[in-house]
DNA sequence: TGCAAAAAAGAAAGCGGTTTCAAAATTTCC
DNA sequence: GGAAATTTTGAAACCGCTTTCTTTTTTGCA
């Protein structure tokens, strides 16, 4: 029933207001916004002074519609729940943030047909690039939409035009964190596995098993079980070797989470992390500090990680070539793991 | 050098096409998928044939554009990494997502002045919602806003034209946790308490001292500490209490990841939970149930926050008075509490 | 069967910018 | 000093869709 403005248009200041005050051309208040072409300095300061006295904020929808551009990158997280990857999310947006762009984050829970749905989805909404932190697809897909948008993957090593790809030392961390616990004594290393299909899990086993066989040491299937990158994995792990009754003075788990199962599992059974047996995880998630005791595991910078795939971002939108690489994955030392005793 | 389609114009199929390609004009199309007026049926199946032939997807911008709709919606949570959000955002998601919405996420970092820029830069983007979990601006503010823009927010009460505000018992769930405690024998509580600026917080401790007093036991400042609802001033808590030589048979903190670091500090100092100290926090975040040993906690549904907060909003969306509510709080009974050991 | 009223479909005007193209204002240079 | 080359500026088309306003087609009822 009101007279007008229903709509937006009621407070909404538009270019053309401040054309109109700065006494210009609309084209010209566009052209300063965006620096495309030079303008006299007396326009230039009549424009800004319109600009601030007037309040005006472009619209990102009719910049989208007109440019083309929508200052907004989609970032596919597997679970914006995760530890790891909220980090990463976040490193996304501290990087994103002061270059003018914001984030879409959608997650694909590990489902390689709700990440195809979210690449649509994020599509549709015209992003300008787009984040893939660990995508399920498979590399042919990932090429065939680096071809359409500027791409970061994580995750994966692979190399095409218009993607980027950053991807973590996994099979170094697997070795390293054998190495420290071969380093203390340890000779029957249990190993909790990730899922199979991811690669990083794939590769920190082939840390583990190339590791211990540079010391000599032969490779028991026994001593390894796979688990699923969760906490209750880790519990079942541990029931399953110690089921079984496999023995082990260390347990190198393939990420935190499933370590944090697992330490909670060696507790039901009586055993004692360090003194019984040492633990080792992957990832040093923010409470692997925190836990009791607190988890001696491989760094892997997932903010850092974030905010690198958004600069890489950033590079391939000024047709630059991404000039950035991940740190070397490192061990960080706590208390969950000690010298075998006797 | 290409000869053409340097922009988007090359494979993006437009409603214009999926007109032409139908025999009708544009306005029937538009009215089909918004289904804003009635179409004849056989215009209806040509049109729906078109757009899965040449597989059109709106273009939300210009939908933006034309229609004042964005089909977002704007999130601001604290920190998009903090486990607890973490579990809300996702639920927001999960939520938005079917009634297709997009959810636009930034994070204020419990800064009031950074919370403004985040409102001013998601009314910039021309959302058509706001959620605010636990903002840190002052109700006159949140008023003001949701006089422009349907706002759900949480973590406190307060009523307002387009606002609904979703808020958790935390006081009763401060209460419960207490009488638990005092329920196992316990009369010597200790309690963390969140910063002073959390209204939440405050609901705690007077949940806590309320408790106390119906059990007939004086409040004693004593074993009341201040946190900051992270871990290390969890651990810094404990250290302090200890460090005065106030001697305390359980503990009570403010939130989980207090509790952890607390649990952490007591693990230091050569105290077991539960035979030593019980522990009781507040939250329930995924990771309580897997810490050694696993955290009795008071239920604080994350996830269902998101989920309601964006159910909220989307019945303000639709004009509708928002009918959800909160569960209340209730006690999860896990290993870090147990009858006091005279 | 014929005409007014209702329903369906189309034409065209935006939404708020960017960008191309052409005109006006400056420079440059012989 | 004036024509030609340049630089600034403006007018208008357009991005892809929604919506108002008409026009055309149906339907209802005498």
């Amino acid at each position: 029933m009101k007279s007008k403005s229903s709509l937006s248009n009621s407070g909404t200041v538009t270019l053309a207001m401040v054309a109109k005050m700065a006494g210009v051309s609309s084209s010209t208040v566009s052209r300063i916004l965006n620096g495309t072409a030079i303008v006299s300095d007396d326009k230039k300061m009549a424009v800004e002074l319109a600009i601030s006295k007037l309040g005006f904020v472009p619209n990102p929808m009719a910049r989208g519609l007109a440019g083309g551009r929508t200052l907004s990158i989609g970032v596919v997280t597997q679970a914006i729940d995760s530890p790891f990857y909220g980090a990463a999310l976040r490193g996304v947006e501290d990087e994103l943030d002061p270059a003018g762009y914001s984030p879409l984050f959608v997650s694909a829970h590990w489902n390689p047909q709700l990440e195809s749905r979210c690449l649509e989805m994020l599509k549709a909404r015209r992003v300008d690039g787009l984040i893939l932190l660990n995508a399920r697809l498979d590399d042919k897909t990932l090429k065939s939409t680096a071809k359409e948008l500027p791409t970061v993957v994580t995750g994966r090593s692979i190399k095409s035009n218009g993607l980027f790809a950053l991807n973590f030392d996994n099979f170094a961390g697997g070795m390293i964190a054998t190495q420290h616990l071969l380093q203390l004594g340890h000779r029957r290393i249990a190993f909790v596995s990730g899922d199979p299909d991811h690669p990083d899990a794939n590769e920190r086993f082939k840390g583990y098993k190339t590791a211990l066989q540079q010391n000599g040491i032969e490779f028991n299937p026994e001593l390894v079980t796979a688990g699923e990158y969760h906490e209750l994995s880790g519990m079942r792990a541990v029931e399953r070797l110690l089921g079984k009754g496999v023995h082990f003075s260390a347990l190198f788990a393939a990420n935190d989470q499933m370590a944090f199962g697992a330490a909670l599992s060696l507790h039901r059974h009586g055993l004692r992390v360090p003194d019984d047996v040492s633990l080792v995880g992957f990832d040093d998630l923010a409470n692997s500090l925190y836990c009791v005791p607190p988890l001696t595991t491989i760094h892997q910078p997932a903010y850092e990680l974030g905010r690198l795939a958004a600069q890489a971002m950033l590079q391939l939108l000024s047709q630059a070539v991404p000039m950035v690489e991940m740190p070397a994955p490192r061990l960080v030392l706590r208390e969950s793991s000690r010298r075998i005793s006797n």
